[in-house]
DNA sequence: TTCGTCCTCCCCATAAATAGCGAGGGCGAA
DNA sequence: TTCGCCCTCGCTATTTATGGGGAGGACGAA
């Protein structure tokens, strides 16, 4: 296995486009000889993308659908660092049964488990695994295994941040220390004159930076440029 | 090394409390036989834990300095998903020399990298290994242990986040979905008016959403209750 | 059924943020 | 040295957000 998964990130470095991703994605899955495979990331301005081995159908009905909002899977793993397996989830209520039903219809098997992964700018991203086995062969298969998707996760989400933007890095305006300072008392909560206060400015100085970082910004207010230097990874808190 | 890896994590998740993750830290830097080795976590709300071998003198110096505010490492592992070689940062402007002339002041190695690790709502930490050693044998060092120091990074950090709150899962309050439209709309720059055309709503009834979500969020006001949202991963924009 | 939560709407007064005009000194790069 | 950026301060007017009080219907859980 491990020789495997070295394989796979070498092959992974030579995708050069989403598409290639998206094949290397079929691929993998092949090699894993899983049921499905899914890599979804979502960056922090909205942005979204995924490489799937789904059929169009359900990729379809999940989209509009915004199933997103109420896949337990989903919900869990934004809340969590470790992995989530799927079957400690709790499908108990309406529409976590609704949902189910819908998936397996669709094609997926009973068994899997989502990695949770982070990248800079709020972006996030799931790599899933989806199989149909018995529960005690998925428990060997994710114990034996997990170290090699944990990392295969990882790699997967960086070559699809470099190909995103040619390369993993944030571009990001720079912000003078005052107008970072000021931007994070009031991401903290502070109204301006009590943030000037903490600053020992004037109000109106700490005015001037909050208007100078919202015009670097690109901002249209206060709120928005507070979320995109968070975005951005500009606040400290 | 596979196998050294393998023990250390299991020997990780014998450890109950911040004092033993210290001392985990202290045994794993002896076994890969580096100069120093640290783990420092920056949760959402601004907590910060830290595990590490470097000199007290240093690390209140650090504290004392606010150096996190101008660290070339922190900067760049903030806004990059992969690893960061400490020798390809740059350091040629004044505050950069100023820096590294004294954290080699301190005992420092002049070979390391930084692994940025993010865990959820917001949750930042970076697990550095430092060394002292001609550029070519760090070269070779790095490439054959870096998949294990991964692996170590996210395990460590799975850990703190363990030890810290009791599981690795945020205590999040739900937001409803009409609260996290606005809270998101607001934070892509609209202004109250604009967002409640958007979600096709009185103006008035977008307020009640968004002081419906500062009362949970425990929120002073709407950019506060913005920034709270986005730490916590509630907004998926 | 009842209770809680969510969604939706309205008015009014006050607090706060925004937009616009100023000004001067420091400090580093070209 | 000049140009640009950063830091600091003041005044006024307008727009926007907040806080307080209401009200009703839908829907799910206990």
């Amino acid at each position: 296995m491990q020789r495997k998964t070295q394989a796979a990130i070498e092959a992974l470095e030579a995708t050069e486009s989403l598409d290639e991703l998206s094949g290397f994605i079929h691929r993998l899955r092949d090699i894993l000889e899983v049921e499905h495979l899914v890599y979804h990331a979502v960056n922090g301005t909205g942005g979204q993308y995924a490489a799937l081995t789904y059929s169009a159908d359900w990729v379809a009905r999940y989209v509009a659908e915004d199933y997103a909002r109420i896949d337990p899977v989903v919900l869990e793993a934004q809340r969590r660092f470790r992995p989530v397996d799927w079957s400690k989830l709790d499908w108990s209520n309406r529409t976590a049964r609704a949902f189910k039903a819908e998936a397996l219809d669709a094609g997926l098997g009973r068994q899997g488990f989502s990695l949770p992964i982070r990248g800079p700018a709020g972006q996030f991203a799931l790599f899933s695994v989806n199989h149909r086995c018995p529960a005690e062969e998925w428990q060997r298969l994710t114990e034996s295994h997990l170290p090699d998707l944990i990392l295969l996760g990882h790699h997967i989400n960086q070559r699809a941040l470099t190909i995103e933007r040619g390369s993993d890095k944030v571009p990001s305006c720079r912000l003078s220390p005052r107008e970072i300072d000021a931007l994070t008392l009031l991401a903290a909560g502070r109204n301006r004159s009590q943030a000037a206060e903490t600053l020992t400015i004037s109000e109106h100085t700490l005015r001037v930076y909050i208007e100078s970082a919202r015009f670097k910004l690109g901002a249209n207010n206060t709120v928005h440029a507070v979320a995109m230097a968070m975005n951005q990874g500009l606040l400290l808190l």
